[in-house]
DNA sequence: CGAATTGTTGATTCCCCTCAAACTGGGTGG
DNA sequence: CCACCCAGTTTGAGGGGAATCAACAATTCG
């Protein structure tokens, strides 16, 4: 197989800038994040670089941005120019139709990566909205494939990044294609579970970010049936439900009840 | 209806000469796809090289393989070694569900790409089957990467091709998340009838390559439910639809009954 | 405090699924 | 050649799950 490429001299491989700050649109350092301090540098971009290498490390400045409950980081159409990791807080991913109304497609935390969708055409493609109070560290794209372009590391992370986010969505479509109201509920609740838990949060008490409507939009069913299907797993004794704040008492019940799985 | 359907003008393909080369050490160059004389050069991945960079565009030669009739490319679950440039063919993408159901989720015809959700672990989340007797590229992903970690335009077209793959699914979650069975199924002809236009064939009449029931796995419906629309776009005259042969009559009027926008 | 937002629950409607039967075209083998 | 089968498609009848419409409670907020 590599002989389909055959010994090809390779090109010179750039030289990797480590100012970051010259080529970063915010020069205030006093707001720029140091990676290697950082919660999530094992998930985030600099894990694509070598650890021992802390000059490279260094080169991950980004800068920060704080967003308020129902603020946005960008819209849909937005000019594409930055990455972001949810540094805290919860973001909905929404699509705007045509007659105004909006599709919620993803619902990011802590360690996620927002604004991937607008690589393809340099426009963003949906809005984030913070559902409270977040942080989140801006990454500039340019700068981001500047250094890819010199690190077969950090190309990795950001193509898996990517690849990652297809696997999302082919979740959701797999739960909007194939499951009724039930299955699309506890799927939800089974993934922001085990979402939670991986990030120190108990797996099973936990605190809704997100509206009725916004969870109906999600599955693709009206915020009524969301609201009864709440109420019919909490007489089936699988959970406890007082409007947002959520208790799951038989997750294995759960699970059996998620006849089609997502894997 | 023979001489309705009967003159599909296919686009020319045109014929490569595959002149094996003595200057680079090639293994059985016979079944090497030189990029410089590809079709889709300006779209697959050779459209990241500088076009004058004769040397640089010539790294670019893939093996082929060719894929019959309900053969798998590749399964879910397989290990992840290769992309896959669709020359010629129709293949749709399916996800397995535990209970033996599938669930698919695209079609992919000349110039798309197959396997990017391999990326993320290594492992392919979805079968890609050919729909009709197909012709691929086969891409070696560690060698693309190679070269993109050298190459910033490379690595550039792989980024976009893999968020154009997240607006796919977007467009798609938004379908099945939003839409009724007549605003699917519309959505599903104008957007195939696009993608035939861009390939030089016709816009308003075409040939299936998908059943009914791959139709409604993709579109979220039974097939009956398929087959019923079809049968009711008939009768307001939208269409002109026998089995797989499809004529479109009145495309401006389709596109007023699709009232939710997918851009 | 009144207004607005969010969530719950009930009654009714309807879109689509399910089950079933019939039809078509293509392939096969006696 | 024809009978047969089979996969794919169409169409019908009926039922059910979720949407729609509506009323009301609980909170929040100006």
């Amino acid at each position: 197989m590599s002989a389909v490429f055959g010994n090809l001299a390779r090109p010179p491989e750039p030289r990797i800038k480590l100012k970051a700050e010259t080529s970063l649109p915010l020069p205030d350092t006093s707001l720029m994040m140091r990676c290697s301090a950082c919660l999530h540098k094992d998930t985030c971009f600099p894990c694509g670089i070598a650890v021992n290498d802390a000059r490279q490390l260094d080169a991950f400045r980004f800068g920060q941005r704080k967003v308020k409950t129902g603020q946005t980081l960008y819209h849909e159409g937005d000019y594409f120019q930055f990455l972001y990791m949810v540094r805290s807080g919860t973001f909905k991913s929404r699509l705007l139709l045509a007659d105004g109304r909006e599709q919620v497609n993803g619902f990011c935390m802590a360690g996620d990566i927002l604004g991937l969708d607008g690589v393809a055409y340099g426009t963003h493609a949906s809005s984030a909205i913070a559902l409270e109070d977040a942080e989140v560290c801006v990454i500039s794209y340019s700068h981001l494939t500047e250094l890819a372009a010199g690190n077969a590391g950090l190309l990795q992370v950001l193509a898996r990044m990517m690849s990652r986010e297809i696997l999302r969505e082919h979740r959701l479509i797999t739960l909007l294609g194939s499951m009724n109201a039930e299955e699309r509920l506890t799927a939800f609740l089974l993934n922001l579970s085990h979402r939670l838990k991986t990030r120190g949060y108990s797996a099973v008490e936990f605190h809704l970010r997100m509206s009725r409507a916004e969870i109906g939009s999600y599955l693709g069913m009206t915020l009524e049936t969301v609201s009864r299907t709440f109420s019919a797993f909490q007489q089936l004794h699988l959970l406890e439900v007082d409007k947002r704040h959520i208790r799951l008492l038989d997750i294995d019940g759960l699970k059996r009840a998620l006849k089609t799985s997502l894997h």
